[in-house]
Order: C-alpha cells, then structure tokens, then sequence
DNA sequence: CTGCACATTTACCGATCGGTACACCCGAAC
DNA sequence: GTTCGGGTGTACCGATCGGTAAATGTGCAG
C-alpha cells in the first residue's frame, strides 16, 4: 500500500474518530469509513491507540497551520493578529462538522496524565502557547507569557462553551475578553 | 432494595464515570465497582443511559451546592465573590482525584446536541451561567449578562487546562484574567 | 502460461459489550 | 413447617470489541 494510501487512511480516520469519539467508533467501523480493510490498517498500525496517535498528529499540524493562515490573512499587526485569533476560531466554530476540539476530546477519553494520548494533547495546547506568546511579545505585551496564558484560557473556554452553547456568542465573547485583557496589557 | 442503596449506586458510578469514562467502563465493571448486582442496577435504571443521565444530575446538584458554598465562605461582597470562584476553583484542582469537568467530558463523549447526555451537560452550564450573572448584578457590574459570559468562559478554560497541564498555573491566570474583566466592567 | 510476491478479503479468535432469564435465598404470613 | 414474594447472584443472550491467520485475488517477471 502506497504512503498516499496511509495518508488517506489517517485524513479518514481523523475524521470519524472527530464524529464519533474515540472510544466509540470500533475499528470494523473505521475500516467501513475509511473504505480500508481491517487488515491494511494492521499493516500500518500496530495498535488501534497508535492510529489515534497519527490521527492526533495530523490534527495538530492541520490547525495550527489553518490558525496561524488565517490570522496572517485576517490582519497585519502583531497586536491585531493576537485579537484575530477569535475571528478565526468564529469560522471554525461556525462550520457545520464543528464538534468540539479533538484534543479536548481525546484528553477527555484518556485522562491519565501518563497516557501517550493525553500527552499529545497537552503538548498540542503547549505548542498553540508558545505561537500565542510570540505574537503577544512582537506586540510588545507587557508580561507576553501572562496574555498568552490569558488568551488561551479564553479560547479553550470559547470552544468548549461553542460546543454546549451558541457558537457566535462564544467566540464574540471571548473576542471581547480578549480585547480588554489586551488593553490590560498596554496593547 | 432500599432508596439509600439506589443513592448509594449512583453516588458510586459517579466516581467510577469520573474516572474511567462512559464508553471505557462497561455495566460489569461497573456492578463489581458499586458493589451492586447487575441485576439490581437494572430494576433501578432501564438502560445505561439512564444510569449516566442519573449520575449528571447528582454531579450537578453536588458541584453547585459546593461551589455556592465555597465561595459564600471565601468572601462577603458580591464583588469579592465573583473573584473567589476561581480560589474555590484553585481548590478544586488541588484535589488528587481531580480529572477535569464531569460534563465536559460527558459532552465529548455523547456529541450529538439533541442527546439527553448532552443536552444535561448544557443545562449544568447554563445554570452556572445563571448563578454567575446574578452575582455580577448585584455587585453592579456594567454588563451584567456580558461579565458572566466572559468568567464563565475563563472558569472552562482554566478547566481544561488544569487537566491539560498545570491546575496552579490555570486557576491562578483564569483568576488574574477575571480581576481584569471586573475592572473593566467597574467592580 | 507458470510461479512468485504482495495486497485484500473473509472468517475467525477470546474477551467484553449492554441487557435479560432464571434459579435461588431468606424473611414474613399462616 | 410450608408457602409465598421480592431482592440477589449467576449464567447466559447476540453483538461487537481489538486483533490475527489463512484463504483469495492480482500483477508482474520469467
């Protein structure tokens, strides 16, 4: 089987553990979804948890670049791009496949501080950090580690309230939150 | 079987929810863990779901009993309240046994927003909404609905971070955050 | 066409899933 | 002591779980 046909497995099974959850979609389903036989996927994953961990990588690197693509295209200044974060969450958050943050989600399944999963999870979070920090620090925030932290705090809030409650008043609030804790901060 | 033993059940699978998750643990794992029959568990609740949606309402009840609690404890002034739900939060992360929001993972895992599940899980949020606006109003916030919007957003994060990565450093950044977010709203 | 290598399908493994049928136990009524 | 009824553990149901072995294609070198 071809790389390209593991990369369509990994897109198709991002997919469907994103829909369904982790737990709760079998790798009989997955094969059915992804339109890959049970045992091609053995012949790439030696376990189901090592395909989640692809999975997970492959979201990583798919939202970090959308985010920091549309922030760029949204705006030009480093302290206008740290407030058009929450304009592009509003667009994710707006689609209709919108269900919630995969990492979320995963480090909600497996919750073991340990667990491979969890792991990746919270390194995920770690590296949107470290974008938010280097943006907050060209902007010239006064205490760039501080906003970051602040600014995250309010997007994992405004996915997780999206998902519960009204996706457009989630992120136009956090939006706001943000605005202020920016002027906090001499931005 | 006696009323008690049926509270004693879900306060029971509540902990073993919390822990393992509503996919990962099966009605075996958890009679053995309750100590209840599975024969027994089923003259009280016709389905698992039934039983989840039981334990939900139980964790509600608990988490916003405490929380009202904690923070009429922690301060006097509905101003200083406000700002003490993120020291009761602090509190709350400082458990061990702390893994992240009960609802939240349940709202992960059952992502559909017409299942019962879920919708139980927004209604948790919603009333904490509530309990958050009516401290905002009668301290005398600006915005009074806004500011709520805005902390409840802040107290989510901080949740999922703590879980993510460190409970000291989450509640103490949602709470410099919600001090900001008072001030600007005139408290 | 034959023979070989590889990919895919199919059937299966033991364990566990949510849920149920039933034999059993034990105290109360007589 | 006997009978009865409600709560109990146990064994079981078909389906599905994660994972595997072997049969069945399929394409290509000779």
């Amino acid at each position: 089987m071809s790389a390209s046909k593991r990369d369509e497995l990994v897109q198709n099974a991002l997919k469907a553990f994103y829909r369904s959850g982790f737990h709760a979609i079998g790798m009989d389903g997955l094969a059915k979804e992804t339109g890959v036989s049970k045992t091609a996927m053995y012949k790439h994953f030696r376990t189901k948890e090592d395909l989640i961990l692809a999975t997970l990588r492959l979201r990583d690197e798919q939202f970090r670049n959308w985010l920091v693509r549309r922030v760029e295209a949204l705006a030009e200044t480093p302290r206008d791009r740290l407030l058009s974060i929450f304009d592009a969450l509003a667009e994710w958050f707006r689609e209709p496949e919108f269900r919630s943050c995969m990492f979320i989600k995963a480090s909600s399944e497996y919750q073991d501080r340990n667990h491979p999963i969890h792991v990746a999870s919270a390194e995920h979070k770690r590296l949107l950090l470290v974008y938010f920090e280097g943006l907050a620090r060209a902007a010239g925030a006064a205490s760039p580690e501080a906003l970051a932290r602040q600014l995250l705090t309010l997007k994992e809030g405004a996915i997780v309230l999206a998902h519960l409650h009204d996706p457009e008043t989630a992120a136009a609030d956090a939006r706001s939150a943000a605005h202020i804790l920016m002027k906090n901060a001499g931005l």
